[in-house]
DNA sequence: GGCGATTAGTTTGTGCACAATACATATGCG
DNA sequence: CGCATATGTATTGTGCACAAACTAATCGCC
């Protein structure tokens, strides 16, 4: 597995096919966030912020598995473009709540048409979605147990 | 399927899977191609240039799903570093031909331990990983194929 | 209560990724 | 032949991703 020595190149690796799906997916949901003013990385946010409201940077980080450093300058676009605020926990100052503001709030009304258009691409049945991606999430869980 | 309404953010979402999952590859790729200096992107170029040395930047790019935008740069580090050579090709002046060196060459004999870690990090059987490698290509043509 | 250690976030620097633009070489067609 | 068009790279500007270094608040422990 992911073996480039067979001379099929990149092709024949495993992690490329992760690699070029994972822009796959950015590239055709680029048009489709832009209509949103929102870039794929900061949709997460969003969806993540729609899903649980009021969480801070280091609970959003742990469910995006990005740090801090990723975070901070994208969370200052969106509060920037009126979609979130960000606030210190009185109760710990070294927090920062995040919280989606009204306009943020609205945005996920959008957010259907964008997820049919990905799901008609996509062309799967449901359940081979599921299948899928509980491989792809106990590979990744794999993956990072031997990063840290 | 990709719904994040079903209250699970963007645990629930296919393409924040691939996402998540590529990124784990990048970082456990990290301290292994370290001892190389490469990064992640130019492992895939010079794993290209190992199975087929010569080839330009465009071909490249097509085998990579890259442009020339974010090859030209990278070609010029992996050039810096004196893995490979860039010359324009005398035929067409317009193509910039990519050769190894004896140097980038030489690195690929310690690609087998790479390959080896991820792998064994990877814990899945050869057949698993080319049917996980067939469905996710497919994906990927069929999310391509909707993006242009 | 005070002080070293931990924790949450920010900053800085490097390297992808990509849209838009520019530029130079090659090709085709009148 | 000459010029419009197409092709292959390079450049510019924006935004993500991450390591390393820094700041500030909190916690632990005496």
């Amino acid at each position: 597995m992911t073996k480039p020595d067979d001379n099929a190149g990149v092709a024949g690796m495993l992690c490329f096919s992760f690699y070029s799906a994972s822009h796959a997916f950015t590239q055709l949901y680029r048009p489709l966030l832009e209509t949103l003013g929102l870039t794929y990385p900061q949709y997460l946010v969003m969806v993540s912020l729609w899903s649980r409201d009021g969480q801070n940077v280091k609970e959003l980080g742990k469910t995006l598995f990005l740090d801090s450093s990723t975070l901070t300058p994208l969370l200052k676009r969106l509060n920037t473009a009126g979609l979130i605020t960000r606030t210190r926990n009185p109760q710990d100052e070294r927090e920062v709540l995040l919280h989606l503001t009204e306009k943020g709030r609205a945005l996920e009304n959008q957010n259907g048409d964008v997820m049919q258009c990905i799901a008609e691409a996509a062309a799967l049945e449901a359940e081979t979605v599921d299948a899928l991606r509980t491989t792809i999430d106990g590979l990744r869980n794999r993956l990072r147990a031997r990063t840290k």
